[in-house]
DNA sequence: GATCTCACG
DNA sequence: GACGTACGTGAGATCA
């Protein structure tokens, strides 16, 4: 018979907090509950024979009941001060054992047990409710217990009798009657639980009681009963557990896994529970005392966990004890590992290659896993190992490989099976190095994107990272294999053996990566973000850097020799002015000159060396003075920033076998969703100043072809009026209107008609603020205005639009509870440092966690109109290239005779990405170089 | 490798 | 009232 195990979560703190003296950690956070339930919950999970197991907590204040009675529960005490920031920390604990994890909003962890529990036993399972709460007795019955975890005794049938003198399926009845002080649940005045009981026990129920109420002899009692009847009605309904909570998590989901090894010490280590730490690393060392071999037992948990009963949705799977990693040199051996792939349906895929660079790296070896511990390498372009010399006078021979084409004609149909599934790591560079060998791999996952849609920038996500994180398993490092400075080799030097160990170790731990983020996607209610947002950007991006973008070389060369041309002049200028030769590059003997020797005023010292600033906030200033040396180095330094950064770094990034720049986006970096782009950085090419604005202008379309440059218009201001719930903000979109003059028309009390442009300025400044998490210092820095003029426009928006205010206000107080912020699509924005007792790193991580679901929402709607665009401009027969994303803004290349017809539908499909309670807007330019299309 | 500066959204 | 500041990135040059 399955055994379902459901703790009442709330209970366990309390009762952990109650009975366990103070106790912080070394940075000051209190830990006694965290403490305390951590060690019941794991003795809870070893002892027990259940195979399902879930904690249950409440997920916030306000229920349903209370809009059936507003008093319910209002007179309960705010939980302790030193309690409250233990309760995230619990929620961890539960993580880290690796135990399911259930909370809703609306309902109370009661209601949640007693939809479970009826689900369970409709399946014919048996319940345990950990948990002596009286509110829940109501729930007991043959096939379901309450479990008093403290005294460690069962509540069965008798033991509620003897506590309401009736059984559970009257306990809401006497309730009803009695009421409940401690939950402010009125039932009717002068009854208590003997009474009531007394009542129930002779007129058999409740509404029968009621009805009946006239033939009470007592008249007091009779008196109250009937006026209080409606009273009672309510507060049975209060009392009563709702078992149809809709939409839960499924009852499946909670299979008893154990916990992962790395996972939980890393907790216990961060909570600095030593003896429990202790006991578990114990523990652990007794099972994987058998010695370990090279290229086999792979995973130190293994060992732990293949003993206990597992879940497959919950945890990794469990490597067979031996497992065997296979050289695949002849055509037969790799048939049959092509076939072991499709009967296994998911397979990981890795590729060694001679270097990073995704667009010139040659492929070199390919490694394939069908299952745990089953992998094999497949070596490509293998030359003879460097060590291997002429000791016997012959010339060093490249070991046997299968010819590139032959393996290439096998795997191609694998590769693109719509019925296999294709995993990587990080697969969008595979994808490159697979392209140019004519391989298109489809359908795809990522466990590097996935490991980050869950954990988001909280820790990397290399997989050497992830399989000490996940498995605590020390992969074969790279270094160890090919060395590293002077004397690093390229992996077609590695000798097959090697090779072997480490390219099948990484499809491997590939394929237990997916299986065990597969599980905490779908746990963790993150799959639909995945789904939605990040899968599809995999295989786009490869597209897009593949495409890349056509640059004249030519045009960039000529610009390179202008801006060098002026530089000379200028430098000579520069000398002069300071009266000596030095390097104008250096901030360092700039600030000497210009603070020490010059003797100028208004410098500033930097916190940490004590240097001279020399920034162009600094050089303006004194510029505006009338000094001539900052503002001709202002000068200088703006064309030597364009030279070396864009037109002379660009152009040596032209690919020469395509003519273009191929940039490469990173989707697992930014803390809040963004993509970021790099070698080289397409998503900061100038255009705020002229000069700039050149170098954009040699991005140019294909012969016969326009860019088209799509932007969305304010998102981040829509986003701020859309999560904040701005009433007025969102009304000026929905009209149309100036949003800056709308500002500064409510902020500043001026018409909008004949505004000084000064005051819209600042308006817009104030707005950029807001998206900032505004400060008073930081926005008086940006206007050149005083601290407390600044402060002054900040009451004054506050006063204006009064939901920021409170947006701010929750925001923080949702990354304080729970670590991170979600974005209005759900995606979650880790804020670290919120909890850090340094203030001003903490004021930091409140701006951020302001910014975070604001950026991160714009992101998140950009990722949806990408996904969307490759169907539709396929649908409308349309064959344009997505090019660039850079955060607002999409650049594609289109045939010119189709250039209008393709800037209309991605103006729609952009507008229509999301439904927000303000529209949204994309606007187009087409033309045939970036700086005019944008 | 850290620091400073500056390009973008 | 103290913290020391607007949010998010990547790249090049200098300097230790």
């Amino acid at each position: 018979m399955q055994h379902l195990f459901l703790i009442d979560g709330s209970g366990f703190i309390f009762r952990a907090y109650h009975a366990l003296p103070p106790l912080t950690r070394s940075d000051g956070t209190p830990t006694n509950a965290v403490s305390g339930f951590t060690s019941m919950l794991m003795k809870l999970v070893e002892d027990n024979t259940a195979d399902h197991i879930a904690v249950i907590f409440d997920a916030g204040r306000r229920t349903f009941r209370n809009d059936l009675y507003p008093e319910y529960k209002a007179h309960r005490p705010p939980a302790p001060e030193d309690l409250i920031p233990q309760f995230p920390l619990v929620r961890q604990a539960v993580q880290a054992l690796n135990v399911a994890c259930v909370e809703m909003e609306g309902f109370e962890a009661d209601d949640l047990i007693a939809t479970y529990a009826r689900q369970a036993r409709e399946k014919g399972m048996k319940v345990t409710i950990v948990s002596s709460d009286k509110d829940l007795m109501q729930l007991v019955a043959d096939d379901v217990e309450l479990w008093d975890a403290m005294k460690n005794k069962a509540i069965n049938r008798d033991a509620v009798i003897e506590k309401f003198g009736v059984p559970p399926e009257k306990v809401v009845d006497v309730q009803a009657l009695a009421g409940d002080s401690a939950d402010n649940v009125p039932g009717v005045p002068g009854i208590g639980v003997k009474t009531a009981a007394q009542l129930i026990e002779e007129y058999g129920d409740l509404d029968t009681l009621l009805a009946r109420a006239g033939e009470i002899k007592q008249p007091k009692r009779r008196q109250t009963l009937l006026d209080n009847a409606e009273a009672a009605r309510i507060s049975r309904q209060l009392v009563t557990l709702r078992d149809d909570v809709p939409d839960v998590q499924p009852l499946e989901t909670f299979t008893k896994a154990l916990p992962e090894i790395g996972t939980l010490t890393a907790f216990l280590e961060e909570m600095e529970f030593r003896r429990l730490l202790a006991t578990v690393k114990g523990r652990h060392q007794a099972a994987v005392s058998e010695p370990m071999q090279a290229t086999t037992s792979r995973d130190a948990t293994q060992a732990m966990t293949a003993g206990g009963s597992r879940s497959d949705q919950t945890h990794t799977p469990a490597a067979p004890a031996d497992t065997a990693y296979e050289l695949v040199q002849d055509i037969d051996t790799l048939r049959r590992w092509v076939e072991a792939a499709h009967t296994a349906g998911v397979i990981a895929i890795d590729t060694e290659t001679t270097g990073l660079d995704p667009m010139t790296a040659a492929l070199v070896g390919i490694s394939l896993a069908t299952g745990p511990g089953q992998a094999c390498y497949i070596p490509l372009r293998h030359v003879a190992p460097q060590d291997q010399g002429d000791l016997l006078g012959g010339a060093p021979e490249a070991p046997p490989q299968i010819p590139m084409t032959d393996v290439a004609d096998l795997l191609r149909p694998l590769l693109t099976d719509r019925s296999v599934l294709k995993v990587g790591h990080n697969i969008k560079y595979d994808l490159h190095i697979l392209a140019r060998e004519g391989l298109a791999v489809t359908p795809l996952d990522d466990t590097m994107v996935m490991s980050y849609v869950l954990d988001g920038a909280s820790h990397g996500h290399g997989m050497d990272e992830l399989a000490k994180l996940h498995f605590d398993h020390d992969t074969i490092t790279f270094e160890t294999v090919c060395g590293k400075g002077k004397s690093q080799i390229t992996f077609d030097r590695v000798p097959l053996d090697k090779a072997l160990a480490y390219a099948a170790e990484d499809a491997d731990i590939t394929l237990r990566l997916h299986h065990y983020l597969k599980a905490r996607l779908f746990n963790e209610r993150m799959l639909t973000v995945y789904e939605t947002l990040d899968r599809p950007m995999v295989g786009l991006l490869f597209d897009m850097e593949e495409a890349g973008i056509r640059a004249d070389a030519a045009a960039l060369l000529a610009l390179s020799e202008d801006f060098a041309a002026r530089m000379t002049d200028l430098e000579a200028e520069i000398r002069t002015l300071a009266g000596e030769e030095f390097n104008i590059a250096s901030p360092k003997q700039l600030g000497e000159i210009l603070f020490d020797r010059m003797g100028l005023k208004g410098g500033k010292k930097s916190a940490k060396t004590g240097a001279w600033s020399t920034d162009a906030e600094v050089l303006e200033t004194l510029a505006a003075e009338g000094h001539a040396l900052p503002a001709r180095v202002l000068d200088w330094r703006a064309l030597q920033k364009l030279k070396s950064t864009y037109t002379d770094a660009l152009i040596k990034q032209i690919n020469p076998r395509t003519g273009r720049v191929h940039t490469s986006f990173a989707q697992t970096i930014t803390t809040t969703g963004r993509l970021s782009s790099s070698d080289p950085n397409l998503q900061n090419i100038p255009i705020r100043t002229e000069e700039g604005r050149k170098i954009r202008r040699a991005f140019v379309a294909a012969p016969g072809h326009v860019l088209i440059s799509a932007d969305y218009s304010q998102v981040e201001l829509r986003l701020v009026a859309h999560v904040a719930d701005i009433a007025a903000l969102k009304q000026a979109f929905h009209d149309g209107q100036d949003i800056h003059a709308i500002t500064a028309a409510q902020v500043f009390g001026v018409p909008v008609e004949g505004m000084d442009p000064m005051l819209r300025r600042r308006a817009k400044a104030i707005n950029f603020g807001i998206i900032y998490g505004i400060s008073a210092f930081g926005l008086a820095r940006q206007l050149g205005i005083s601290n407390g003029e600044a402060k002054g426009f900040i009451d004054a928006y506050f006063a204006k639009f009064p939901e920021i205010k409170a947006y701010m206000e929750r925001t923080k107080a949702e990354a304080r509870d729970n670590g991170y912020v979600l974005t209005p699509l759900g995606r979650k924005c880790f804020i670290p440092e919120i909890q850090g007792k340094n203030p001003a790193m903490r004021a930091f991580a409140e701006r951020a966690a302001i910014n975070a679901p604001i950026q991160g929402g714009a992101a998140d709607i950009i990722k949806k109109a990408m996904a969307a665009l490759p169907d539709a401009l396929r649908a409308a027969g349309l064959s344009a290239r997505m090019l660039l994303q850079v955060h607002d803004e999409l650049v594609f290349e289109a045939p010119e005779t189709e250039a209008t017809a393709t800037a209309v539908l991605v103006k729609q499909v952009m507008e229509q990405a999301a439904t927000l309670s303000v529209p949204l807007i994309a606007e187009t330019g087409i033309a045939a170089s970036w700086a005019e299309a944008h």
